[in-house]
DNA sequence: TTCGATTTTGCAAACGTGTGTAATTCGTTT
DNA sequence: AAACGAATTACACACGTTTGCAAAATCGAA
């Protein structure tokens, strides 16, 4: 116990001293640094961004620092530093936990905790991870929801522009989204696999597609907006002749003409969501679960209004 | 010295035992950490998420770490945290440096300065620091290059979304090429404050200004794909009755329509830079410089062609 | 004055490295 | 065999905190 007295002159005289606690040395003895891993991943360029200010946004609310890294594809032989090697730095540099984006690759979550071997919680972001808790952005349910919103406006032949639905890819659960509605409908679905600068991949699926559909279920905004410019050249209208849905409500999307119909992801509720949890984890709580955040279908302009579609393709 | 065998051996038992250093530990000892700060400004939102893309490229490349960190304006009264208290957490966590993005605020360089406190050294990107060296985008010289385009193509009422080109704003470096290059020409600058959200204040902007101007330069991409929108519902087309340039080459300004004329900002470049200007500092160098690189017109179709214009508007 | 309770002071060990020095061993050359 | 350099072993200390314990000082009340 310290006196009110004592506690006042102890920090006049170290603020006079302009002394400030060294928190390395402080981590150092207490194995708590007051930072966390963030790793995301270097194929979702364009989220990472908005991701990445989220978490800060929430670990500076928790009083929690963030170093941050971007790790390679497993498979790809890019410049980005291997996904071990990075978890092996933060670890060894002494992070609290690690918040790690999964894309939902084979064999992920075993390769993670493989590197982490136990040193320190972790807690996975976007994808479903196996052996530790995670926020998980259910895109299945959007892309089932856009796909009906698509169906019930008329369209029946309706493609998809992201990774195919089966097995586990960084697409899947949309993709998955997608073929259920359309199953369920009756409908026969379609995909073709967007690459990586998806801008620029949308613009090329589009071009090849042309009118071999009525709406296009795009994975992405930024896919969306290639295919945006590729149909304008083909002098394919949209909504009248084509119709797009996007997904991410990226900042641009409502300005686009037309205003892009598209999905929510609610970047700031994962981040809080995951810094919670990874808290709990910290304290020692035991952590089984995976929060489901489901996306918002916004609806715009890129399909056409209900009454207008049904005038023109009655089911 | 130590022979080659008992390098091996040692390697190995370190391997049995699966030994990992203690980083923490050795920056504890040695003073050197291996991670710098990086402090982003908040404002910037857009396109912060690729710059810090590009530091911790540039970052991994050197082997280095990062802690990120998004600070509030000075003035605002924003959630965000305070940029002194954040760079206090950085040091007192043990960064070897501080790159700090710089926006040209009043006051800013000493700010930093005196937060920083001589512990470690400092780098600015983005806008000139006094005090420390800095890789600086000079907007100046590419604004000065995008309305002598403009002018060129027969405009000579062009109006300028973003901040004023008097005194040291975020934006007035775009600003004052612009007004430099309008003086040049014997022409009439007018300026209109972009806010916080671009794309929606480009959008705001471009209906007020409506047909003021024939050729509209923006601050941003996003600025420019907001008063697209603005502009089209006001049934002005691009480029026949209203020019506009963009800044920054964003990944979607190619695949708008008309695909935007807009400027390279080598978020690459800066980071690069920066990070081997940071290098040599911590080496003990003495580095007293501004590393000036500057942005490239990309002319692309929301300025018309040349041809096409100069036979419109002969000048 | 004396006792107990509270506060203050003082010290030591620990955290995992880096750095430095002295003593020892080994292999080679003289 | 003696002498030398190189390699190895063995320790001690420092870095700036946290943590814990013991001793000393102070205080209020009986």
């Amino acid at each position: 116990m310290v006196s009110e007295e004592t506690r006042r002159q102890v920090e006049q005289i170290a603020e006079e001293c302009s002394y400030r606690p060294n928190l390395l040395a402080k981590g150092f003895a207490t194995g708590k640094t007051g930072t966390l891993g963030l790793l995301a991943c270097e194929s979702y360029q364009e989220q990472a961004g908005v991701q990445i200010e989220s978490f800060l946004r929430a670990a500076d609310e928790r009083n929690y620092r963030l170093l941050v890294g971007m790790s390679a594809e497993w498979d790809s032989a890019s410049s980005g530093i291997d996904q071990a090697t990075q978890i092996e730095q933060f670890i060894s540099r002494g992070i609290d936990g690690l918040l790690v984006q999964t894309i939902g690759d084979a064999g992920e979550s075993e390769r993670i905790l493989g590197a982490v071997d136990g040193r320190v919680p972790v807690v996975a972001f976007y994808y479903p991870a196996r052996g530790f808790p995670g926020v998980v952005l259910d895109f299945s349910a959007g892309f089932y929801r856009a796909t009906e919103h698509l169906v019930a406006l008329g369209h029946r032949r309706i493609g998809f522009l992201g990774e195919d639905w089966q097995g586990p890819g960084q697409g899947a659960s949309r993709g998955r989204g997608y073929f259920n509605a359309m199953n369920e409908y009756g409908l026969h679905p379609e995909s073709l696999a967007v690459g990586r600068q998806e801008t620029e991949s949308g613009y090329q699926l589009s071009r090849d597609v042309k009118d071999r559909y009525s709406a296009l279920l795009c994975c992405s905004d930024y896919t969306a907006i290639g295919v945006y410019r590729g149909l304008s050249e083909s002098g394919i209208r949209i909504p009248e002749d084509v119709a797009v849905v996007g997904c991410g409500n990226s900042d641009v999307s409502a300005f686009v003409t037309p205003a892009l119909t598209t999905q929510s992801t609610p970047t700031g509720g994962i981040a809080r969501a995951a810094m919670d949890l990874m808290l709990k984890m910290i304290e020692g709580q035991e952590v089984v679960c995976q929060i489901v955040l489901t996306s918002r279908l916004i609806v715009r302009e890129s399909c056409g209004s209900a009454i207008m579609d049904s005038a023109r393709t009655p089911m």
